[in-house]
DNA sequence: CAGCGTGTTGAGGA
DNA sequence: TTCCTCAACACGCT
């Protein structure tokens, strides 16, 4: 479940894999589709014999920066994971998607049910100017995130609280579940149109983004793997969420039943008396 | 069999 | 121009 903590944990557990300063020594791609601007033949002469140096974030996106001035840019959308493993391992191939192959006998491996996954290939610095990259907003973990900022985007808006902060060209990385979660802890109702929203209420939900989301990434996310060494040990963080997938559910601060509604087409679970 | 879904884009319409 | 809903992407799960 990729959002930024997901997103980020991934990051911190390949950036301490051991598979920077690898070399990509072979690709295989068994879904062309995943490919965004590029054909697999372009797309390995591209990757082939170059290290991969660090890995970065911009929000749910994973930034590969690699020798030669060149990036590889991934985002996993609903379904991505990636694995650094062995070449020996068990693969479950069904869901196996493409591989790349290092030269020190691992693999990352990129898994991916639904295909939604994207993959783009840049110079350096280009990957900057990409359509899907320029958009993006502040992320609630930049310390220029804050509830006047967040009210400097939103505040004329009318449109539903949530869905606002689930728009990446306002703020990046928050996703459906932790939208859910931020907008419980701040007490605000996820329909309320941004533009009805107080100083104080943009205060509170920048506050409990960087908590929420910093408390997550320290508990390895929701249901991402922890990449320690098998790919089902699943994050903790699930075990810690207040009000998503909670509907009928006592509420952990009035005791009322949390519902459900749709907002934005999304899932949306809130207290109705906390939340008002 | 129908409905849902962690993310995002685009079409169509009010 | 703004903002909403719906569909699509492709598949597994309930």
């Amino acid at each position: 479940m990729p959002e930024l903590p997901e997103v980020q944990t991934i990051i911190n557990t390949l950036n301490n894999s051991g598979l920077l300063q690898q070399r990509i020594i072979d690709v295989k791609i068994y879904k062309v589709k995943l490919l965004k601007n590029s054909t697999p033949l372009i797309f390995k002469k591209f990757l082939l014999n170059e290290k991969i140096i660090n890995i970065e974030r911009k929000g749910k996106f994973l930034i590969f920066h690699l020798t030669h001035q060149k990036t590889l840019v991934v985002h996993l959308r609903m379904e991505g994971k990636l694995f650094y493993e062995t070449i020996k391992s068990f693969v479950p191939k069904a869901h196996l998607r493409i591989e790349f192959f290092l030269n020190n006998k691992h693999v990352l491996r990129y898994y991916d049910s639904r295909i939604f996954g994207t993959f783009h290939i840049y110079k350096e610095h280009q990957h900057l100017k990409a359509h899907q990259l320029t958009k993006l907003a502040l992320d609630p973990l930049e310390s220029t995130f804050t509830g006047k900022y967040l009210s400097s985007k939103i505040s004329n808006s009318n449109q539903a609280i949530k869905t606002a902060i689930l728009d990446q060209t306002n703020v990046s990385g928050i996703g459906n579940i932790y939208a859910d979660e931020i907008l419980f802890l701040s007490k605000i109702n996820p329909t309320r149109k941004a533009s009805t929203l107080t100083i104080k209420d943009f205060n509170n939900i920048a506050k409990y983004a960087k908590k929420i989301l910093l408390k997550s990434i320290k508990y390895g996310g929701t249901t991402i793997a922890s990449y320690k060494s098998d790919a089902n040990h699943t994050g903790q963080f699930q075990k810690m969420l207040l009000v998503h997938t909670k509907k009928g559910k006592p509420c952990v601060c009035c005791g009322s039943k949390i519902i459900k509604i749709k907002v934005n087409g999304r899932g949306t679970y809130y207290c109705p008396r906390c939340q008002k």
